[in-house]
DNA sequence: TTCACTATGATTAGCCCG
DNA sequence: CGGGCTAATCATAGTGAA
């Protein structure tokens, strides 16, 4: 089998490749940025050079759990040693969701599902393939309108939740496939906030494979700057690799996230303490300046920019890495160097 | 105001194949 | 090596009901 584009330094099944990182931007601080891979190849290129010649790591999560996600992570962590979180995840839909087996139908060949989309509303399209089915009363419906169903299945990602019934994903199954406990974002917004921010979310095991190098390296803990931190994936997958979170600083505008992410950490009883900020712009240099007098140095710092303005799926506003929302890239960057100049600067 | 739902293609990369 | 084909995509703006 040829080796896929998007199994990175490696994952669980592929071997395991090293690499020469610039030592210009050796950690600590250690930095991990996420985006989606399939932008134009230019902006990867632009983003690239952003992070002095680091090239990103593209790694799928179905090599990880049960659906698709094609990313980019560009980091500065070694890349051997790496090792799992366990419970390993179930790999396929039908062992995330058992019930589906029962109304999965043989000619539907998925294991996988495609990538978390934000669209929740597609009853109309779900109740014509119902009727589809009616008709065929039970029995294999025609090739040719199997064929119609799989394209609408693939392309809604629809899952089989009754007898000839097929719906999207459920806020709680979203939860589950990405690697988060169930109920992670219940109880601090609706069903479409929901969908939307666990849409813009890491996959736990897939982060926190990459990031596992780093409990050997911090054995009492971490002291982590978050950036657009969202639902606080970055924070669960390190607390999932038994990582103490000494300190955590919290960026993040949306207000839901937010209290998610405060829900979480005294939900999971943490320890260390956890600073939530709004705008990532508010940060600035003298702002970040101070919160490093308290805090110390900065071990990790992590986050994924906006993609709405790279992803395929706009159909309005892909306007590339410089769009109003994705341009937030270059404050990661830049918050990066103001973290790299106060610690630089100490050393001497 | 809040919320669920709906209509809306283009741009990619990765194939295959001549 | 280049053109054609296939398949997939962390989405947005608008509508209407409650």
């Amino acid at each position: 089998k040829p080796k896929s584009r998007m199994t990175g330094f490696g994952t669980p099944g592929f071997p395991v490749l090293s690499r020469i990182l610039n030592p210009l931007v050796e950690g600590p601080p250690y930095f991990y940025f996420e985006n989606v891979a399939s932008m134009p190849k230019k902006e990867w290129e632009n983003i690239t050079r952003h992070f002095d010649g680091v090239e990103p790591e593209f790694v799928d999560s179905k090599y990880f759990c049960a659906c698709r996600r094609p990313r980019g992570y560009v980091h500065n962590l070694p890349v051997e040693g790496r090792k799992l979180i366990l419970p390993e995840p179930p790999m396929t839909v039908q062992e995330l969701l058992p019930r589906t087996t029962e109304y999965w139908p043989s000619w539907d060949p998925r294991t996988k599902l495609h990538c978390i989309n934000t669209r929740s509303a597609c009853n109309s399209i779900c109740s014509g393939l119902r009727n589809l089915l009616l008709a065929s009363d039970g029995a294999d419906p025609p090739l040719d309108v199997q064929k119609h169903i799989l394209k609408k299945c693939s392309s809604w990602n629809l899952i089989w939740t009754g007898p000839g019934q097929l719906a999207p994903l459920e806020p709680h199954e979203i939860e589950l496939l990405l690697g988060f406990d169930e109920d992670h974002t219940r109880g601090a917004s609706n069903k479409t906030d929901r969908i939307q921010s666990l849409g813009n979310s890491f996959q736990i095991n897939t982060v926190a494979y990459h990031l596992s190098v780093l409990k050997p390296l911090y054995p009492t803990g971490m002291r982590v700057l978050s950036l657009f931190s969202g639902i606080g994936g970055a924070e669960v997958a390190l607390h999932k690799l038994g990582i103490h979170l000494h300190y955590v600083v919290s960026v993040e505008i949306n207000q839901n996230n937010k209290i998610m992410v405060e829900s979480w950490w005294k939900k999971s009883g943490q320890r260390g303490k956890l600073k939530q900020l709004d705008n990532i712009t508010d940060l600035t240099s003298d702002v970040l300046q101070d919160l490093m007098e308290e805090i110390g140095e900065f071990d990790l710092v992590i986050g994924g920019s906006p993609c709405n303005n790279l992803s395929g799926n706009n159909r309005v506003s892909r306007v590339g890495l410089a769009g109003p929302d994705s341009s937030l890239f270059f404050e990661f960057t830049r918050v990066l160097e103001d973290v790299r100049k106060v610690m630089h600067r100490r050393k001497r």
